[in-house]
DNA sequence: CTTGACTCCGTAGTTGGGTACGGACTGTAT
DNA sequence: ATACAGTCCGTACCCAACTACGGAGTCAAG
């Protein structure tokens, strides 16, 4: 076995697939390897850890211009630039909870008041068609 | 002051733009009006209301197909249909918040890190970097 | 009756994160 | 030496809900 991946080794090793690795490369996540004369370009095994760090922010919520910015602290270390882009993300995320609270709330109500009750109009209908 | 409205009449009191309505009307959220020879079309009153129903049912999280339902319902009224429209958006909205809070207490737990104690390493991006 | 604002209509572009396609080439096993 | 799988590359397409554009037609005021 080799010490160095093909691209359809990587995707297989990282469980993304082959496109998904060029597009990281166009968008600059991942920097594309000599390939030599002419030949199929080969990895570093290491890429893989790259990967998985990209989809790990992902699972947090970055977008990958931030993974670009997490990135950049990887090799250059700043504990406080990366702790502003995860509050940053963190009020984000906390407002989106808020937010979709107040809905899951508002449709809780309404599914109840649709359950209960004489209703000569569906409440839900009726809720939508009021002008607050 | 008409009783009708230009379709830049009618965008003006619905706060949405001239494009919109005419983008409802190829997605059959609205009606096309007739018009008269040749001329410009002429919105009745009521297609205000329906506008806001939209952007209502949107604020709940409903998108333009399920809001399209919902109109349907407006007319035919089926309370049941409804609910389980309703049931079905707000399960999604419950699974939505709780993803949501996991990465807002991950993020939590790692601006923590950041701040308190000896950091040799960035908690954050050593997290990132840390296959799990 | 001219000016300027508005409307009509189709088409194309936006956002983000990919996915799909297709022709040409290469690497490897038989 | 020849199949055949894999790679390269550019381009187009996907999703939703708009937004922008451009040329032609129309309406209303002065």
């Amino acid at each position: 076995m080799s010490e160095t991946l093909t691209i359809g080794g990587l995707a297989k090793q990282s469980g993304v697939h082959v496109e998904t690795i060029r597009y990281y490369q166009k968008r600059g996540l991942l920097s594309v390897p000599k390939r030599p004369a002419g030949g199929f370009r080969r990895y570093e095994p290491g890429t893989a850890a790259r990967i998985a760090f990209i989809k790990r922010a992902q699972e947090l919520g970055f977008s990958l211009d931030e993974v670009i910015e997490l990135l950049k602290l990887e090799v250059t270390p700043g504990c406080r630039d990366a702790r502003d882009i995860a509050s940053k993300k963190l009020a984000l995320v906390e407002t989106r909870i808020d937010d979709l609270q107040r809905v899951a709330r508002t449709l809780s109500a309404l599914i109840a008041a649709c359950n209960s009750g004489t209703k000569r109009q569906c409440p839900i209908i009726d809720a939508l068609r009021r002008t607050r």
